[in-house]
DNA sequence: CGCCTAATTGAACCCGGTCAACCTTAGTGG
DNA sequence: CCACTAAGGTTGACCGGGTTCAATTAGGCG
């Protein structure tokens, strides 16, 4: 479809979009929604990877996340995707699929026909601009969670998880002071950190014990900003320029606290190069 | 700069080009380079994480990679830049460049100065194409990183890097037959898969034990490409379009090996889903 | 021929996986 | 109203792949 009533606002040289396209719909672009919003349901898949896609989806509610899995049947999640975001770029722009998305929990969805993405940069710069800038963030946060698995310990891990959670949900306005409805299993959790079900539990009872989190039901309670940031060297520059505003209204200051446990290794900064 | 002399090639809508942008230079478009190629010595940083960028750069021969260092002094290289591919990109759309990226051998380099990116996406849309289909590559290529580091074993890990090597070096004519020149030190590939030297070592050893791969000097040669596809589940279709015309040249049939070693499982297919 | 970097190899240790049991919660139907 | 069920959360015991520490050997280069 792609109705090309272009952004009212100019089409000036402002600076690249806030977030990963987080909010576009409604917000700044309008990405000329196919209209109809679809209800789908947890568990359902939505890509399937090795098929052919021609739209982009967009997600008005629910999470959702990419996986792929592996011939030993371990399944690895790439990232998850929170309301207000959209996905299945990759789907279009690979002849195939190479992961799937699935929905976390019961999801709103509105559909984008590309009908050749191709066109999109001729004809519709902004959107063009926004799709890239979009694409750059999720890469980020791709390598971020690269960097998570590789050379993080489970603690650390999902320290880092938890605070990527906290500041991305704050974008769409979901978080009650430090505190977010997280609706994850355990399972989801170790399949998006490569950790099994079973440490993923001993590791928040570990962060529970520390003080640094509190957990009632789905709702997580960031108690120690600071701390956690130290843990696992937070820095939320890689989620993009919304994040930026967020630092200074997060960190509730405090001495910078003491990591404990299992933190790999203590070695002074002096080694930082 | 951007002198902004446009492809004379027709802006037709084209498929998408075929490499991450590999090769482009002299190839299909012409990045209307700043002109002078700049030598540089290996482990001179290029781009350091925290700096902000305003130009691209065309890696015309040499190896370099991506990294960062945590607070723990820890290396994580994200990925390779092999010659012909471009890079700087994410340094550019970011305030701050999020990564480094320092050359792991002696390299020769141009510079693309793109004043502002976001004119690209009016100016020049084959350009913004040519870009955003190599950013998505590069994005797919760290996801399989992800996907190393949190699910294979050492032994799966190592496998899958020496054939992203081969089928990405292929692309880039640098390869006879089955081997090709690898100026990486064990600590680097070490730190492009999370593991300790001494790790990578072993594995090489292992490796090489069960006739898979064979190493003399700098030079390595894959003895088995199925059998290593196997072990570690390789596809080369993350890779981009190029790899797709690769995989009935280099798989040179024989019975599928049986892959051995502390393969994490060996869950039969069924369980695939 | 020394010097430095990289590659090797050995031995001990430990984080996180594996296996397995048990508990909690929510939903369902009689 | 409660028994029954299933999914998810919790905990313990043990094991092993990979790290750590440390020492030795090869390779490139002035």
């Amino acid at each position: 479809m792609l109705k090309d009533r272009r952004n009212p606002a100019p089409a000036s040289a402002q600076p690249l979009p806030p977030f990963p396209l987080y909010r576009l719909v409604g917000g700044g672009l309008d990405l000329a929604c196919g209209g109809e919003i679809r209800h789908v349901h947890k568990n359902t898949d939505i890509i399937i990877a090795g098929r052919h896609y021609q739209a982009l989806f967009v997600n008005h509610g629910g999470w959702l996340f990419r996986y792929k899995i592996l011939h030993n049947g371990d399944r690895q999640i790439m990232d998850f995707i929170l309301p207000g975001q959209i996905f299945g770029l990759q789907a279009c722009l690979f002849k195939t699929a190479l992961y799937s998305v699935a929905a976390a929990t019961d999801v709103l969805l509105s559909s984008v026909s590309l009908e050749a993405i191709d066109r999109v940069f001729e004809d519709n710069p902004p959107l063009a601009r926004a799709l890239f800038w979009s694409a750059a963030c999720e890469s980020a946060i791709i390598a971020e969670h690269l960097i998570d698995t590789a050379r993080r310990s489970a603690y650390e891990r999902v320290s880092h998880f938890l605070l990527e959670l906290l500041v991305r949900l704050k974008a769409t306005g979901v978080v009650e002071g430090m505190s977010f409805e997280m609706p994850l299993t355990q399972e989801l959790i170790g399949g998006a950190l490569g950790l099994t079900t079973v440490h993923v539990n001993r590791t928040l009872r570990a962060l529970r014990e520390d003080g640094l989190i509190a957990i009632e039901g789905r709702r997580v309670t960031i108690l120690d900003f600071e701390a956690l940031s130290l843990i696992c060297d937070f820095d939320s520059s890689y989620l993009g320029e919304a994040a930026r505003t967020l630092r200074g209204e997060m960190a509730p200051s405090g001495p910078a606290a003491q990591p404990r446990r299992h933190i790999r290794s203590a070695v002074p900064p002096s080694r930082l190069i």
